[in-house]
This record gives structure tokens, sequence and C-alpha cells, in this order.
DNA sequence: TGACCTTGCAGAAACGTGTCTGTCAACGGC
DNA sequence: GCCGTTGACAGACACGTTTCTGCAAGGTCA
């Protein structure tokens, strides 16, 4: 009448558990975790033959006992903003995908898997997965899936430098201001007189730091702020709000695009009114997206690291989870780069196409 | 001596579990359970009355233990074949990105999320998290991990036709001969004498399929097959190999390129080589992005619609977990679209820009 | 009036682990 | 020869649900 008998009567040969492999071993359940935990004080000899008969059982512990018992499932939740019904947003598809790239490989190699959830409240979703805690992507000020979760005690940290007073455990951003008072020091230096901003009308941090960045610039160095701004998930409005820019009567000489797909949007609208880049025009866009090395002419991006973002995320917000004394801070600023090409050089040294980057570059 | 009391001695105010509901509301374990579950027989004043206390207390039941006792974990694999440490494939960002997308909606409207997991056979990382069910991209032939989740009794649904006798439950995936075959088409009505392809040297279906449709395409119009093939995971690669294929003395007047960032490649290598599209060589690549759009000048894509990919494959696997018996077949064929734009026709109405897609497009 | 069904709810058994406590033997020191 | 110590293991409990079984009260019907 023990476990293994009973167990066996379920019509299935279902799983094998860890009664199976105490009974099989002739062992006690308590040697067979200790065993295969590495835990306890037992001779080499039983631990061997302990792994041996759970292998040839094809063992595997239950995540949800374990869960369950320990306390720990492993599992980080990724919270990406949604526009509608739809995660994710249009705009930072290569952001997205890299960072998440990054972090999903970190998140493995200390053995924790990613979760995608959505930025919604609703909790049935939340309380459906066991998590150990959370990155946020840009949260929003005062989140209510932050606050929530924090109540809840779980480590929080998030991809950029929450807003008001949310209580995350850590944060990871970029120097957003100093990126952009470059790019325009950039463009200055090659000869702009008048720089212009494509941007957006959301209410992000990204946007709302950079556009004030911009203009910040233009008051020291006393130039008229010529922008245009546009809803940043409208896959459309781009082309529009770029044409608009080069339209206006103060039109700029040299334009910095504040999304990916800023590149191409203002390269078009550059061909239409006649204007060379980069004898006319001088262009800069924030984009990760590799297509711009080989467009006509290759256009300067700024990137954002996302692959060095998704790292740190991950790594703080584990060492969170584990109580681990980082040295670390809890506020970490990964610095951008500016891959300087065609677009915003007015004298290039030469008209070649630029190298293609290696890929080992992060 | 009760529980509740047994577990307010722990330091912690930890979470409200479900006996603290019950003794707040003076009703018993099962009666809560059923109340906020819907089951069971109970008056809807008891109902209303234990769902307020819960709320009241901020229950949250918890997931590792609902898995436990029900065996359902709400959670769905996502595998991701992997290049080396990372996962993720260089050239398929904007198609992953896109159904991953498309997977997490569907997911979530049925209640379940996705846990991102590489296709590595390592046990500890697939064990330490409870699936009802994965979805494989792209499997290769003898998937060690397919196996071992059908040997688990997990249903498997498959992005792209499993090669080989690989046991999946269900499969979702485009007609790629009849996409070739009709893009060759089109570029033949359209003019081209001498069509090429931008191919890869990977062994996996999708390159395989398309790799063999060209050919026999070929062979079936009397053309000499004129191809250059290239490691698809390298961004560097695919310049080089466009550089080739135009540089051939059997240089074709129009090219197909399998891969998203072919497009640009294609266009640089023409430019260098001043070679005007669509006049002297008609171009279409198969990407996602919509870059393409607006480059100069627009260029004609390939779309695998990768949103009705990751509906389906997730809507075939929750199926699947649940036992409903589809209607649907468990092979199901998306058609592809493409996506007409200047560089594939060779005499365009007019030059000016093609409208910018509507973002509800599917 | 007893047999029988329905309603409203309580008790307790799982689910499969990890781990605390306890037992038994061997062993060494005094 | 007794006691404390240590090694190697077994028993039992707890984690927090869901759900099966069952009980009592009240109503219906022959």
């Amino acid at each position: 009448m023990s476990r293994a008998e009973t167990s066996r009567r379920g019509s299935r040969p279902s799983r094998a558990g860890i009664r199976d492999v105490a009974a099989a071993a002739g062992v006690s359940i308590t040697t067979v975790s200790d065993a295969l935990n590495g835990k306890g004080r037992l001779p080499d000899a039983t631990r061997r033959h302990v792994r041996e008969v759970a292998d040839r059982l094809g063992y595997r512990p239950s995540a949800a006992a374990r869960t369950l018992r320990t306390g720990k499932s492993g599992l980080i939740g990724l919270t990406v903003t949604t526009y509608g019904d739809e995660p994710f947003t249009f705009t930072e598809f290569a952001y997205f995908a890299e960072m998440a790239r990054a972090a999903t490989s970190a998140a493995l190699a200390r053995g924790y898997a990613l979760v995608i959830l959505p930025a919604t409240s609703r909790h049935d979703v939340w309380s459906n997965v066991a998590l150990d805690g959370t990155v946020v992507i840009d949260p929003s000020d005062q989140d209510p899936v932050v606050s929530e979760l924090v109540r809840q005690g779980l480590p929080v940290v998030s991809d950029g430098r929450p807003a008001g007073s949310l209580p995350v455990t850590a944060w990871v951003d970029n120097d957003h201001e100093a990126a952009v008072l470059g790019i325009l020091d950039h463009l200055a230096d090659a000869g702009a007189r008048r720089i212009g901003l494509l941007t957006g009308t959301t209410t992000d941090t990204y946007t709302h730091l950079s556009t004030t960045a911009y203009l910040r610039w233009c008051e020291r160095v006393g130039q008229d702020p010529v922008y245009e701004a546009y809803p940043a998930h409208d896959p459309c409005a781009g082309a529009v709000a770029a044409d608009r820019l080069l339209a206006r009567p103060d039109r700029p000489d040299a334009v910095y695009g504040l999304f990916d797909p800023n590149g191409t949007d203002l390269l078009a609208a550059a061909r239409r009114y006649g204007l060379r880049v980069p004898d006319d025009l001088l262009l800069v866009c924030c984009s990760e997206s590799t297509v711009y090395a080989n467009t006509e002419p290759p256009i300067t991006t700024l990137s954002l690291k996302p692959r060095r973002i998704g790292t740190a995320v991950v790594q703080l917000l584990i060492d969170a989870i584990e109580g681990v004394e980082s040295d670390d801070p809890v506020e970490q600023v990964i610095p951008t780069e500016l891959i300087v090409r065609t677009s915003s050089q007015r004298r290039p040294p030469r008209t070649t196409v630029s190298p293609p980057r290696s890929p080992e570059e992060r």
C-alpha cells in the first residue's frame, strides 16, 4: 500500500515522482531530495546511486511543487507597454527585441526565465503566474501595476528612470539629456545653423527629457526651436510629420529624429524637396536598426544600447531577488553611442559605404 | 489555535491566504474557493459576501498552489532558435517581434502567458517551469526538445512545417514554394529576363523550400539559376553577397532576397554599380519591415503574415491544451502577401511615394 | 411519518516537493 | 561502562489550493 503503488494505480504511467525514485533506489524521500539537490550529508556512493536511478526513471521534479515549497519560481515578468489591445509599441520594435533578447540571455544564464506580461492592471493574468520579480519597461507615473507588485513585496526593476515617486527597487536608463546635447553639438560642429527636431506627442519620459533638452540647447545657443511632434505609435504619422518639418518656411538644415523610422521618413521627405543629404540637410535619428548602415546615404544613428540595458536590468533584479548585497548602485546609467555615418558629415572624407559593424559589437 | 493565527505568527504579515478569507468571512475554505471560482451551489448573497471580504483583505490566490493542485499553470513556452549563446537570429527580428506580439495577445486573451525559452536541450531550465504546452519556432529535424516535451505528454505546436517525422501536435506555416513561384512570375510579368536569388547557406526549412522552388522554376522556364548564398545570421555577409550577385558576368536583371535586410543590401549594391531600380534591376525581398515603404525607391516585399501565424499557433495550442475538439485542421497554411511597390514595376504609373499602410492591416 | 431529494456548507484528502526533527548505530574519551 | 558526538538515513509535516465526500436542515411526496 505504498504511495508508489497508489500512483501507479492511475491509468496513466504519469510522470515518475520523487517517491518512485526513492522506492526504486531503496532509500527515503529525504535522501533522494538531498542527493539531487546536493544538500545533507550523504556518502558519494548513495548520491551517485540516487542520481543514476533518477536518470533511469526520467525523473523531473515538479516545478509547481518546488515553487510552492520554496517560494521561488525562477520566473521573471517582463512588462511591455500596450497600445489598445496589442502589447508593444510600433516604434520600439528593434529596441524592444534587442533588449528582450539580452534580458532573456542574462536571465537564462542565472537560471531564470522571462514571462511576457502586459502592463494592464488586470489582476487575473498577473496573479495566475508566480513571479519572483518583474522588469518594467518605461513605467508611467503612478503605474498601478508597479504599486501592486511592490505592495506584494516583489522586487521591481524598471528600464527607464521612474517618473514621480514610483517605488521601484532599482532602475537602469540612458542619460537622454546628455545624448541629445551631444547630437546637437555634433550637428553644429558639422556646420548646422538651424537644427530641427522630430519628436512625439506622448508624455513618456524619453520623449519628455529629449524634447526639453533640445529646447534648453536652443535657448543656450540662441536658436529658435524648430520641431514637429506626432503620435509615435502611428506608423503613418511619422512620414507626414517629417514632410511638415521640411516644408516649413524656417526649414532646418539639420534634423534629429527621436524615433526609429524617422531616418527613412526624413530621407524620403528630403528627396521630395530636392534636398541632398548631407550637403543640404544633416540627418541623425535614434535607432537600433542596421538598415541605416546601407541606406543612401548611410544615416548616423544614436544607439541606446538596449543589450546592455537588458542585461543590467536583469542582473539588478536577480540580485534583489536573491538578496545579494550588490556593489552596483540601484540606479545605473548606461552610456549611449553615436554611430556616425555619412548623413551627419558635411564633408565626408570619402563617399564609400561605411563598413558593416562586427556582430560582436554591443 | 486556528491556522490563521499560525500564519499570523510569522513575522511578516505575509499575504492573506484562503484560510484568512474563510475566517474573516465566517465560512469554510470550500465556500471561499467555490464563491471565487464560480463553482458549487451557493446563494448569491454568500458569494458576494465572500468576494467582498477577499477584496478587502487583498487576497490573491497562490499561482503555485493552484498549479500544483489543478495541473494547469496557464503558461505556454515560446521556443526561439539560438545562435551561439544568444537566443533569436539576427535576420528574423521583425518577423519574430510581430509573431511574438500576436502570440502574446492571443494567449493573454485566453488567460495564458508566454514564457521565453531557448531551444537548448538543457533540462534544468525547462523543468524549472511548469508549462501547459509549447510553441516551437522552426524546429530542426529530430529536435531533442520537441521529443522530450512530447514524451512528457505536453502538446507542441510549431511555427513552420516540421521536418522529418517530428511528432508535433499541430503546425502552422506559409506555402513558401507557392510564394516564391508567385514572386518569380510577378517579376517575369514585369519584364525580367534573368532572375537572381539571394539565399542562405543554412539548412532550415524556409531556406531549403524557397531555394528548391526557385531552382524548379528556373528549370521550368529554361533559365540558368543565378544565385548567391550566405550565412543569414551574419549581418555583414548579406551586403557582400548582394555585391557578389550583381558583380557576376551573368548579372540578373531582377533579384529576390530571402531575408529581411536584403532590400537595403541590394539597393546599396545596385547604386554602387550604377543600376537604376526598377529600370535596370527589379527588386523584391521578404520582410516585415515598414522601412521599405519609404526607401528610394520603395521596395516590393513579401510578408509572411507573422501576426496571423502567431495567433493561429497559439489558438491551436490552447485548443489542444484544453482538449477542445477544434474544427480547424491541425495543419494550417497561412497565405503570404506580396506588397507591390515601385521596385518591381518596370513602368510605374507614377513616381509618388506609396501611401503608408493602415495600422489595422494584418 | 418515513423515504427521498435539494440546498448550503464543512471536513479532509490530495497535488509533489523541501526540510525539520528524530532514530539508530558506531565511535571515541573519560 | 557511560555519555556526548557524529554520520546516515527515515518519518512526518507544511506549502495553499481544489475538490470529493458527506452531513444537517428543510421541503416534497407517497
